[in-house]
DNA sequence: AATGAATGAGACTTCATTCAT
DNA sequence: TATGAATGAAGTCTCATTCAT
């Protein structure tokens, strides 16, 4: 019987993948790039070394490729809570809402993606995902704009000063620890209260005239 | 005369670690924790790798004391900014701007200190460093809403918001490389213009009744 | 009909082998041991890596096996030449000829095959190379000796001395590519001179009388 | 007391350096290029694998190195050799016995020296070897040829096959093993003889008139 | 019988740190 | 006190070999 790439082992490589890069975010997550050796992720992933390099080229490319696979995901959540219908102010709070929930479960993995600094290959990535990001809620600022719900005065500055505000309320030292309960994770009721400040922030920053989005 | 000389001696010394300290921030400053060997920072300091170890008991607190100065210095700058005696929307746009021109001077380097991940002793430096913005900001805020010049729900947010809103709007992919000139830096004109689009943009989101601050 | 399968599958396996060898030969003539991982071999060859071990129980034995199978096919066409019925200086003649124009073809091969050190049991096989000529040599020397044709001291040492100066000559620096064309191939004029000056030296080594059997 | 790179300093650095090279040399020596990895040639120089580094940037470059060294020392022997005042006959006989000599002494390594396919580096390294020894002989050919001591039609190829027949006669099949003594080394007496018949068979090959310059 | 995914030892190289001079 | 030579642990990556499919 011939050697055949039965669904099986196709399926068997993609979950091998996916294990891998999920590896990687858990580990860019606690603890950043230096402590992700290709020895270490490889443990972790219950692999030998060599296969990681069965996967990927070098270890650059891994961490590149987890970039791509996490910011796709990340920037598609956030894309659909901005492409909303309603009013544009209502599409920012839900647009800051998604960012804020989902970068606080993945707490210093956004920190990795979105700040770390490495090599070019992964600053390339990185940059990708800032200005994914950045474009949508410049879209979104701009059309509020047209429609007088917002008041901005540069949508570029507006849209990069939005996600820093957000990142840095979120992950900067205000929150946790400073806020943190045990393990270093915020309270669902404290969480609920610091997603709403920034919200709050945001629409003021964007100058929506009505800011009562509250959920 | 014996503690003359010991008195030169100490000035010497001190001159040494100054030139020390100033060759790892201007290292950072262009290349990033990857490119600080020890051996590297020796030579550029006109040193042997082994001085260092004089100056300092290892890398890491090499780099934790870096920090430190050189946030001292920075936030002291950013402090005396923020404390004038003018309306606190006068002193916000002040500070914004204090803090935008230094860290668009020393790009790099205010990118290291703000989010490049290191090991504990430095990120406790780093942390300090943002705090020590982001309360002094913070203050400011209090101060003006209590004045009835800043409309702010929860102002340690709006703090953190305001930090981050400037570093990523400077930093971020809006600035450069996407609105840079020739050699990654930025014209004169189009600097100031981006200095003000971020102070115009921080003074709305502080809720400021008066945002025409402009030099 | 149960034997004549058997037989269609023995061929196939025979050709198989086969493959694998000659495809071993190609690499070796054309980048040497260093390049000739199983796994490149076995792409070349397109096989699957696995379906080498179940030709040759590991890398070193395919490589003996190699060295066997094409030095008896060169020692072959070396006796041919050597074993003729004409004069002694004659049939030298014609030997030299056809080992330096089948080296110049598989130049690298050669090389390989004559030099390259390697584990003992390929330097087992190279031996035998080297001793088939030299001996094949060694039986001409000494016949012409007797029939008054040559004078030679020491037929072994003569004997290895002309497959050593064959060699060098060939393959030192004097030709490819000091004295190479385009792409590192000698001309075929050139060739030709070249390997009639390799013949009258031969010859003159042997202490032939009679040194003109050009051809 | 500053520090100063002292005489005593730079002497155990020369050293250290000479040390390494010899390390390499007798390794290449046994064992070939397969056996030489950093790790070991550090155990054996007695140093730790990051002192090679210190020496030399690269693998690739110590044994360039080593092949410099050992070049340069080598065939300074051999021009001196031939490079005497008597008929070319007795230089050329000079000659082969010391390249004959020195290449039994160190067996191995001479073979990794002409032969071992490596690196570009490394092998312009042992172009340039053959082409020294070449090039002393061919000037000699020339000379002998001019002066009618030496009848050969083509110096080049001549000098490139006196080398070759050296190299073959010595480290080729018919001498070690197959006429060593115990430990692969020649008994003194066999091994004058075999360097005699080695000579004789050079100076029939470059046509020599008188063929008996006997020690 | 054939496949190629997986393995893991081992190669080269870097670099923080120590210590004799 | 300053130097920089030496160290060796640890990192990335390769590749001969095994084995489930």
């Amino acid at each position: 019987m011939a050697y055949r790439e039965t669904d099986k082992v196709r399926q068997r490589k993609d979950s091998v993948r996916r294990r891998i890069l999920e590896t990687v975010r858990a580990r860019l997550g606690s603890g950043g790039f230096g402590e992700a050796t290709m020895k270490r992720l490889a443990r972790e992933a219950g692999l030998a070394t060599g296969t990681l390099y069965r996967y990927f080229p070098d270890r650059t490319e891994l961490f590149a490729e987890t970039f791509r696979v996490f910011t796709q995901r990340e920037v598609d959540k956030f894309t659909e809570a901005a492409h909303g219908t309603g009013p544009c102010a209502q599409r920012l709070a839900s647009a800051v809402r998604t960012f804020s929930e989902r970068a606080l479960e993945g707490h210093r993995f956004a920190y990795a993606m979105i700040a770390e600094p490495a090599e070019p290959e992964v600053e390339a990535e990185r940059l990708a995902y800032r200005r994914a990001y950045a474009e949508v809620l410049h879209d979104l600022l701009r059309d509020g704009t047209r429609k007088r719900e917002f008041v901005v005065d540069d949508p570029q500055v507006a849209a990069a000063g939005i996600v820093g505000a957000i990142a840095e309320a979120l992950i900067g030292p205000l929150s946790p620890p400073a806020r943190a309960g045990v393990n270093g994770r915020l309270a669902p009721r404290e969480r609920r209260r610091l997603i709403e400040s920034i919200v709050r922030f945001c629409l003021r920053a964007a100058g929506a005239k009505d800011r009562h989005y509250d959920r």
